[in-house]
DNA sequence: GGCCGATGACTACTGATGTAGTCGAAAGCG
DNA sequence: CGCTTTCGACTACATCAGTAGTCATCGGCC
């Protein structure tokens, strides 16, 4: 599966969320914050496309867009990739670096907790 | 903090394993499977600089090169981002998703579930 | 003491990415 | 039926990352 940028994710985020949609309709959910113009929706939707990561499919003059590949592969792809860079591939020195930045609560624990339980059954 | 790119982060591999070194030991300590050549190798090592993720002190005609910024930080970093953009923030989600593909071993389980139960303490 | 090799500084080139403009065709408005 | 808007196709251009070459220099070997 091909890399996708910083940019182009904010593109499947909304197609991930809601699809299909054309051009103008991705460009009006695209969070505003970028700013950007329609023509760089158009660019990174032709780019996604090239990359076989989207699909489109004709509706008159316009073409309807639609994700090619789930977002749950996506993440796993990334999150997968982040793990085997910085963690050798382990899963535990992640969750130990979590917790060692706060980036767990208490509700955390008890709710990761919960889901481990549910898995061992 | 400037971002690594995925050859840069091999170097700063090298260097938070071991510093600080000349750029030659840096050469010759990334992975061999790179097949870089000693000018890619400074090239990396002049950017790093640039960004401030390296810092170099002189020694007679040569530079010792060492992280500027520690290893911990930039996985700190590097986790929280993934975790804000893919699974808005929360690491339960993450961690739901790890299990659902199967990255989480019955020992990955038994050792998470224990580095929790310490974290209640 | 002159030549060779290592060193850092600077430069080069390619592909990806972010951001957007141009252009011709089609479609709707008046 | 012509004018404006909209659409997709193609093009443009800056930046960054990956990979490496050139050049002047400095220090050591013969």
């Amino acid at each position: 599966m091909e890399r996708i940028g910083e940019a182009e994710y904010a593109v499947m985020e909304v197609l991930w969320h809601d699809a299909p949609l054309t051009a103008a309709e991705v460009a009006a959910r695209v969070p505003a914050a970028r700013g950007w113009s329609i023509r760089t929706v158009k660019t990174m939707l032709a780019r996604l496309l090239a990359k076989n990561i989207l699909a489109h499919e004709e509706e008159g003059r316009r073409y309807l867009y639609r994700p090619a590949i789930a977002r749950a592969d996506y993440v796993a792809q990334e999150s997968g990739r982040l793990i085997d860079r910085m963690f050798g591939g382990k899963v535990t020195p992640l969750v130990a670096q979590l917790a060692a930045r706060d980036r767990l609560s208490h509700a955390d624990i008890e709710e990761i907790e919960a889901l481990l339980k549910a898995l061992k059954q």
